[in-house]
RNA sequence: GGCCCCUUCGUCUAGUGGUUAGGACUCAGGACUUUCAUUCCUGCAACAGGGGUUCGAAUCCCCUAGGGGUCACCA
């Protein structure tokens, strides 16, 4: 005998009601290497029944930042597939098919409670500590009944007749879940309007989209048994389940806006490079067995296992991942790194070189300074700057000291030896300054960078007199030479 | 409040009965160096608490505490 494993299907299905969130990204990214580890097929599904808070804007950027991440589906909106349509809101015939079914089955029945009145109960019972489930008042309504009510203008949702056991699940991730019988009520599945809630459709969609794993966030635990009674009410073939933790700010609160920036479009803009963003992500609530922890796509998709995932929620750390997003700006070549820097150059007005040799020059002067893109433009300000006026008073003490004057004196002397400005002559210039004027070390160093940039820090100095040019090297100097 | 889940350095984590409890970020110190940065080295720092089980528990069991999630005509 034969045993054929299903090919292994998985599905993000993010609601179109905002942005990109870091928590669905990392959902989305877990889904997407699980995937590609098992060599199966990702779909992207929307979650649009929600009608109020969905738009059109917010698929898009949260498929603008999927693609950003580096993620693609092998089906959903924009790529198609045999199992669609993609949107719940394209689906709602086939909802009412299985509802129909369910109702004529008598799983399912028409209830005309006044919701404000179930809401007062609601909340009269959890004060009461009692369970807040739905009292069953309109489970078994004649026909009669249901007219009467019909005719005073009401319209009712249906609700699921929610069976008498316990729900029993394995969760790759949790290990055996278990929901005793008796703590859930006869949940609504139809609202008055028509529109499936989301317990009900997001288990219509998986099966008939044969979902072979479902993996999202962990706030879904509970949620679960209620789709299981779905899955059996509609004799439906149950998915495997993966929960994985909750990322949480820093006060171990669940991660939000409160937090600071929470949206893979922020970052984006911040200047993180995505496979960091993807590395970082994925280490949260899982490792590597070899306990590396830069790791290409490759290695991800490779040595992913949700029996590694971690079944605590993890801590966002910004610092981390600014400190993992510095070590991919150090490990990419400076072709792509001034390529993706530009961008950046251009918002803040710098007036970049026609020549791309001296570009690439300046931003391989600052990589390692670096740690977001954005951080280019602060680091390359001296090469761009107009004016360079000291950073501070106290160094203009430095500047006048009778050592630095001798110094500048004979720097101006010896620029008059070469005819062009390369980092090679400003060295030698620098050593034989050094000899002339008995001057060394920090003490030699330190006030040219002054007199050039007005800053203490920078780039590496050679380069900056090389960018300068002979000629605004001498100027710099000589406006701090002394008569 | 009921139910479900969780608990190793400040943070991310390794660890599945015997380890000096390891690594990473952060921080501190040092080396390199014309500055900053990078890089390298060193250091600080943890098994939530209490009971068991066992020759032996971070690892297994129970209780307590703490945290998170959820109980919607949101997803």
């Amino acid at each position: 005998m034969r045993i054929m494993t299903k090919p292994v299907r998985v599905r993000f299905a993010p609601s179109p009601t905002g942005n990109l969130h870091i928590g669905n990204a990392r959902t989305a990214i877990l889904n997407w290497i699980f995937a590609r580890h098992a060599k199966g097929t990702s779909v992207l599904r929307i979650e649009d029944t929600d009608l109020e808070r969905s738009t059109k804007e917010s698929e898009q950027s949260i498929l603008q930042d999927l693609r950003w991440l580096g993620l693609d589906w092998d089906e959903g909106p924009e790529v198609g597939g045999d199992f669609g349509p993609y949107r719940q809101s394209e689906r709602l015939e086939r909802y009412l098919y299985l509802t129909n079914k369910l109702l004529t089955e008598g799983k399912a029945f028409h209830c005309y409670c006044e919701p404000d009145e179930l809401e007062k109960a609601r909340q009269e019972a959890i004060k009461s500590g009692k369970q807040p489930v739905y009292n069953g008042r309109c489970r078994n309504l004649t026909a009669e009944q249901r007219r009467e009510l019909e005719q005073q203008g009401k319209k009712p949702v249906i609700r699921l007749r929610f069976p008498d056991h316990a729900f029993t699940f394995q969760d790759l991730v949790k290990g055996e879940v278990t929901f005793p019988a008796g703590d859930l009520g006869d949940f609504v599945i139809v609202r008055a309007d028509g529109i499936p809630t989301y317990n009900y459709a997001v288990v219509i969609d998986d099966v008939d989209m044969q979902i072979t794993h479902v993996v999202r966030g962990d706030d879904h635990v509970a949620n679960t048994p209620k789709q299981l009674a779905v899955y059996e009410a509609l004799g439906f073939e149950k998915p495997v389940f993966a929960h994985i933790p909750m990322i949480l700010g820093e006060d171990k609160t669940r991660l939000s806006k409160r937090h600071g920036a929470t949206s893979v479009d922020q970052y984006a803009q911040d200047g993180f490079l995505p496979q960091a963003l993807v590395n970082y992500l994925s280490l949260l609530s899982w490792s590597s067995e070899t306990g590396d922890e830069i790791l290409s796509l490759q290695r991800l998709i490779e040595e992913f296992d949700f029996g590694r995932v971690s079944r605590s929620p993890a801590v966002f750390d910004p610092v981390k991942l600014r400190w993992m997003n510095g070590m991919y700006i150090r490990s990419i070549d400076i072709s792509r790194l001034t390529d993706l820097c530009v961008p950046f150059l251009h918002k803040a007005d710098y007036v970049l070189p026609e020549n791309r040799e001296l570009l690439e020059k300046i931003v391989a002067g600052v990589q390692e300074k670096m740690e977001v893109l954005q951080d280019v433009v602060a680091a390359t300000r001296v090469f761009f700057a107009d004016e360079l006026e000291l950073e501070n008073e106290e160094l203009s003490a430095v500047l006048k000291k009778e050592s630095t004057q001798k110094v500048l004196w004979s720097f101006v002397r010896q620029c008059q030896t070469f005819q062009l400005m390369t980092g090679d002559n400003f060295r030698k210039t620098v050593k034989v300054i050094g000899k002339e004027t008995g001057v060394i070390g920090r003490d030699l160093w330190m006030p040219l960078r002054i007199a050039l940039t007005g800053q203490e820090h920078g780039p590496d100095l050679p380069l900056i007199a090389e960018i300068f040019g002979k000629e605004k090297c001498v100027a710099q100097i000589k406006k701090w030479i002394i008569e």
